[in-house]
DNA sequence: GATTGTTATATTGTTAACAATTTAATTGAC
DNA sequence: GTCAATTAAATTGTTAACAATATAACAATC
């Protein structure tokens, strides 16, 4: 059925970490990124990072000029942010609409399982870790209701966690997926978009 | 002010080639594209034409799988350009109402320009040409308006074309364009997004 | 002292070779 | 002939060296 799990190569494996360490905040803005630096830090040659970096750029997190390599991107402004929250709002909603009339009992399972990695990274209060359960969590449904929109889909939630981070409110963050999960499990499309509007913002 | 316009890398021209390639139907849905093809085509090394590679499966117009390459991404479904078409929308609204306060007689020019070269590559009828004239037309205000949010733009804008040429109207085409950009030249924000509307469909 | 020109260093852009993996062709057994 | 296992070819993944460009340091001029 699923034609291919395969195994990750570097530059995913590469693209995944400094993505996390970008929304965590672990690199200035515009403080350029130097590949040979990176490529050390990862122990493979400058390649794979060359091929993350502008993966990222496309994604919008990095800005990349001409000899020059790749700064962090400057973080959107108020009123982008809200096109940014109101694009992927409306991407999820038209996901889940669709995702849970076709939700087999092996995808609630797999969501249990997001949803409890999400709230143990709640509980230690690590951020890197709760922005990827986050995202994790709501990539599911977007990556099972439309795999075409997935990229789509990272590129703005990256940035729109990137801009300014709720996730320090991390009870609020749990009872808020909670929330939408169960929403889900009761096949209640409308409860769940709604839980979901209230999440995404 | 403007800090650089620099040169173009094989990397752009590449990637830029073949996405006009792409969305004037030049490849076949799902037929694979070989790197060393290409290369030999562009006269470079495999280097950068993974760098194209790797940036159009980003935008979502090719489709990557580990160790066997990329194909051409099978065409959103209706529901899914719908959504894409609403994203692309409320995005390039959001641009054409900050552009048009703080354009400058040079952008007027621009995009005076930028129209007359999308009418003639109608007039000739040559698919790719209008292709990425519409394109480079509205790019010029997502561009002014908000950098940020080019890349994500583009992405949306690709790929609805794609999906489904409304662009063999030329004449509608012209229309069109025609009637947005006097809107912006008179500066009336509300007419400009009603024209813009209309177009984005 | 500030500015320009020059040299040296650091960084990115590109290439070509090699390794790992996938695809195809071939062989062998039944 | 069909199917599986094996081998050969094609293709992608990674690397390291080299070329082109940009940055930094320094000297010379005014």
């Amino acid at each position: 059925m699923k034609p291919f799990p395969r195994r990750q190569s570097y530059r995913d494996s590469i693209t995944n970490v400094i993505r996390r360490d970008l929304m965590s905040g672990k690199f200035k803005c515009d403080e350029p990124m130097r590949e040979q630096k990176l490529a050390t830090r990862f122990g493979t040659s400058r390649g794979p990072v060359r091929d993350a970096l502008m993966q990222l750029t496309q994604e919008g997190v990095l800005e990349y000029q001409t000899n020059r390599g790749v700064r962090v991107s400057s973080l959107l402004t108020d009123e982008e942010r809200d096109v940014v929250v109101a694009m992927r709002l409306e991407l999820e909603k038209y996901c889940m609409k669709k995702f849970i009339p076709i939700a087999l009992k092996e995808d609630f399972e797999n969501i249990s399982v997001l949803l409890e990695r999400l709230k143990n990274a709640c509980e230690v209060a690590s951020l890197p870790e709760v922005a990827e359960s986050d995202l994790a969590l709501h990539r599911y449904w977007v990556a099972q209701a439309s795999p075409h929109l997935e990229s789509t889909w990272l590129g703005l939630s990256v940035r729109m966690i990137m801009k300014y981070s709720r996730l320090e409110n991390y009870d609020q963050a749990i009872k808020e997926h909670t929330r939408i999960v169960e929403a889900m499990n009761g096949r209640d499309i409308d409860k769940a978009i709604y839980y979901l509007g209230e999440n995404i913002l």
